[in-house]
DNA sequence: GAGTGTCGCTGAAGCGCTTCAGAACGTCCA
DNA sequence: TGGACGTTCTGAAGCGCTTCAGCGACACTC
C-alpha cells in the first residue's frame, strides 16, 4: 500500500511552474514576488495538500529550530504537581510562545535529570535547565553539543545564562522572623539533597555533600541563622511527604515550636501534621514556608513564607532563551528579589 | 568574533583519515566496522569536540524526529496546575522517553487548543491531542501535515487512533449512587463547555453546544439521571473558581443536598465552599468528583468519586503514539474502565 | 538616450546527515 | 586453484528546504 508521496517545495513549483525558489518565498518573504504569484501559489499548495514547507528540512537550511528545550530534574509527575515549577514553567512558556516556539521537554528520570542520549536527540537551539543537581550528566551533554544554555536556580556554569535567586538570604529572613518571634526550639523540613530517594532525618555529612544547589542553600540560611536543629528530608516536594515528616519532627522532645520548610508544599503538609496531633498553628507551632505560591494566602490558617517572584523568573528566563537565539551573549546573571511575607501561621512564641 | 565552526561529520571523517559514512556508522551501525577504528573515531570525535550527529540533519536524513508532540487544549499553567491532566502526561512521558523520544508541548492559547501556525513549524512525527475543543484549529493543522494522531477524550477523528473513556456512564453510575442514598435536590459544578472563559450558570442551549466532548458527556451523564438541576460552569478545572461557584449553587433555595462535579479539583473546591457555610460534608451536603486523582483520598473527608485510570490513559496513549511512529494502523479505540469510588464525601440523605 | 534603480524571479550551492550499491581484500571450502 | 562468501570501508545520491548573487525588464531621471 504505496501512499501518495507527500508533495514538497519541488511539487509545487513544478505545478505552478515557477522556480523552488519563488515558492519558498511565498512562504516566508510575500515581499519577494507580486502578490498574484503569491496567491497562484498558495493556491495550488491548497489543492496538492501541500502543507507548508517542512519544519525539518527548514531548520536544517536556517540552522535554528524554533524550539526551546526544558530540562527537568525529576519525572514529569512530579514536576507536574509541583506548583513552583508549574508556575516557572508558565512564564517561560508564556515568553517564547508568543514567539512560536516550541516547548520541548526533556524529563528526568530518578538519577537526576535527563539521559544524556534524550539531550543528543534532542531538537532544541537553546536549553533552560532547571533545579538539577549540580552534578546532572544532562548538563554535560548540553555543553558538548554547544548548545546556549539558561540555568534556573543551579550551580554556575561558565558560560550559561542565570537566572538566580537569594535562596539562603531568603532563608535566613524566615529564620531570623521566627527568632524575633522568640522561637528557640525549631524542626527543619525538606525536599531532597540528592536524587536517591533518601528520606529521614539528614546528617551533616549529606547536608554538605547535597547535589541540589537550591536545597542546600535554603537550609544553609536557615541553620545558619538559627543554629543546630533536626533537619527532615522528603523524597519530593509533596504534602504528603512532608506530613509524615513533620509528625516526626514533631514527635520528638521537646518539641520544636516553629517549622522551617523548604517549600510552601512541604509547609501545606506541615499544617495538616500540627492538626494531626491536635495542635493549633500558630498557637502551638509557627510554620514557614518558601516560594509564596498562590495556595500560601488561602492556606488555613495563610501562610507565612518567602516570596520569590515565581512567574517572573519564568519569564526572565524565556527572556535569556530568546536572547541566545538571537545570538546575544549570556550578559549578567539576573537577580530577583526575595522577601518575606507575613501572614497568619507564624505568632510570638511566650 | 567568529566563533570556531562546530565540527561535523566531515570534520571527523577527515581528522581520522576515512570516508563520512564511516564516522556515521560508528555512531549508528557499530556493527559496520571494525572496533578498532570505531574507537579511533570516537576518540577523534571527543577530541575535536564533536557531540554526535547533528539530531536535526539527521532527522531530515531519516525522515523521522523522535519527538512526540503533544497538543494542550490550554495554557501551559492552566495544564500544569491540572492534576489529571500532569498525570496523564506522565503516563504518557514515561513511555516514550524509555524509547528516546521527547516530548514537544504546543500550549494552546486562550482560543481552545495551540495556534495551527505553532503546529505547522513543530518538530514532531506524531501528535497527541488531549481534551481539545472539538473545532480546535489545531487539529485541522495536524491533519494538513498528514501526521499521525492520537487522541485522547476527544471527538471521533477519521484516521486516528484514540484512547476513550466512557464519561457519560462513570457520571450515571455518580449520579445513581447519590439517587440511590436518596437525594433529591442536586447542584453541578462543571468545568468549560466551550473555551470562552464563561462563568456562570448554563441554559440548555450552551450545554448541548459545548465544544468540550469530555465536558458535555459528563453532564449529559449526570443530568440524564438526576433530571434537571442547576449547573455552574467554571471557565477552568480549579478549585478556587468551584469555591464560588459551589456557593452560588448551595445559596440556592431549596439548597442541594448533593454538588456533583465534573473533576475531583471541582469538588476540593466545593469541599471548601460546604465548610465557608459552616456546613458539614457528608451530613449536610454530599459532594461527589470525577477522575480519582491522589488527593481526592486525602481530603477531608475523603472525596467519593468516579475513578478513571488516568496514567494507564497516558501510557496507552504513548503505545498508540509509538506504534504509529513505526507505521502501524491505528486500530481499535482503546477504551479504559471507569468505576465509582465509595469514601467519605456522600451519604444518606434522610 | 545613456545611466541608475527597482521589481520579480531564478539557478545553484549548501545545511549535515543516512544509506545503498559496490569495491577491495581477505578466508574458506571443495 | 578458484569460486563463493564475509568483512570493512567508500562514493555518491538524496532528504526538503533557504538564500544569495544575478539577470531581464521596465520605469525614472537628467
Amino acid at each position: 500500500m504505496d501512499r501518495p508521496r507527500k508533495p514538497t517545495l519541488d511539487t509545487v513549483a513544478a505545478a505552478v511552474g515557477v522556480s523552488r525558489a519563488t515558492v519558498s518565498n511565498a512562504y516566508n518573504r510575500p515581499d519577494q514576488l507580486s502578490s498574484a504569484l503569491r496567491e497562484r501559489v498558495l493556491a495550488a499548495a491548497a489543492t496538492l495538500g501541500y502543507a507548508g514547507p517542512d519544519p525539518v528540512a527548514r531548520s536544517l537550511a536556517t540552522r535554528h529550530s524554533a524550539a526551546v528545550g526544558f530540562l527537568l530534574g525529576q519525572q514529569l509527575s512530579a514536576s507536574f504537581s509541583d506548583p513552583a515549577l508549574s508556575i516557572v514553567l508558565d512564564g517561560l512558556a508564556s515568553t517564547v510562545d508568543g514567539h512560536d516556539h516550541c516547548l520541548v521537554l526533556m524529563p528526568g528520570g530518578d538519577r537526576g535529570g535527563p539521559r544524556p542520549e534524550t539531550v543528543a536527540r534532542a531538537q532544541a537551539d537553546v536549553v533552560v535547565a532547571y533545579s538539577l543537581p549540580d552534578d546532572a550528566p544532562a548538563l554535560e551533554a548540553v555543553r558538548a553539543r554547544g548548545l546556549p544554555m539558561v540555568v534556573v536556580d543551579q550551580p554556575v556554569l561558565p558560560g550559561t545564562a542565570r537566572v538566580e535567586v537569594d535562596d539562603a538570604g531568603g532563608a535566613r529572613l524566615a529564620a531570623e522572623h521566627l527568632l524575633g518571634l522568640g522561637h528557640t526550639r525549631f524542626g527543619v523540613l525538606t525536599f531532597p539533597l540528592r536524587p536517591d530517594g533518601h528520606t529521614g532525618l539528614v546528617s551533616a555529612a549529606r547536608l554538605a555533600g547535597g547535589t541540589f544547589r537550591v536545597t542546600r542553600d535554603r537550609l544553609t540560611g536557615y541553620l545558619s541563622a538559627i543554629g543546630d536543629a533536626p533537619v527532615w528530608e522528603c523524597s519530593g516536594s509533596r504534602r504528603e511527604l512532608a506530613r509524615t515528616g513533620a509528625r516526626e519532627l514533631l514527635g520528638r522532645s521537646p518539641r520544636p515550636t516553629a517549622l522551617l520548610c523548604a517549600s510552601d508544599e512541604l509547609a501545606f503538609g506541615a499544617l495538616q501534621a500540627v492538626r494531626d496531633l491536635g495542635l493549633t498553628v500558630p498557637r502551638d507551632v509557627s510554620v514557614i514556608g518558601f516560594d509564596d505560591v498562590p495556595a500560601a494566602e488561602h492556606a488555613d490558617p495563610p501562610l507565612t513564607t518567602v516570596r520569590q517572584p515565581l512567574t517572573d523568573k519564568g519569564r526572565r528566563a524565556g527572556e535569556l532563551a530568546l536572547r541566545l537565539l538571537d545570538g546575544g551573549r549570556p550578559g549578567d546573571p539576573i537577580r530577583v528579589a526575595v522577601n518575606l511575607v507575613e501572614r497568619g501561621s507564624t505568632a510570638l512564641q511566650e
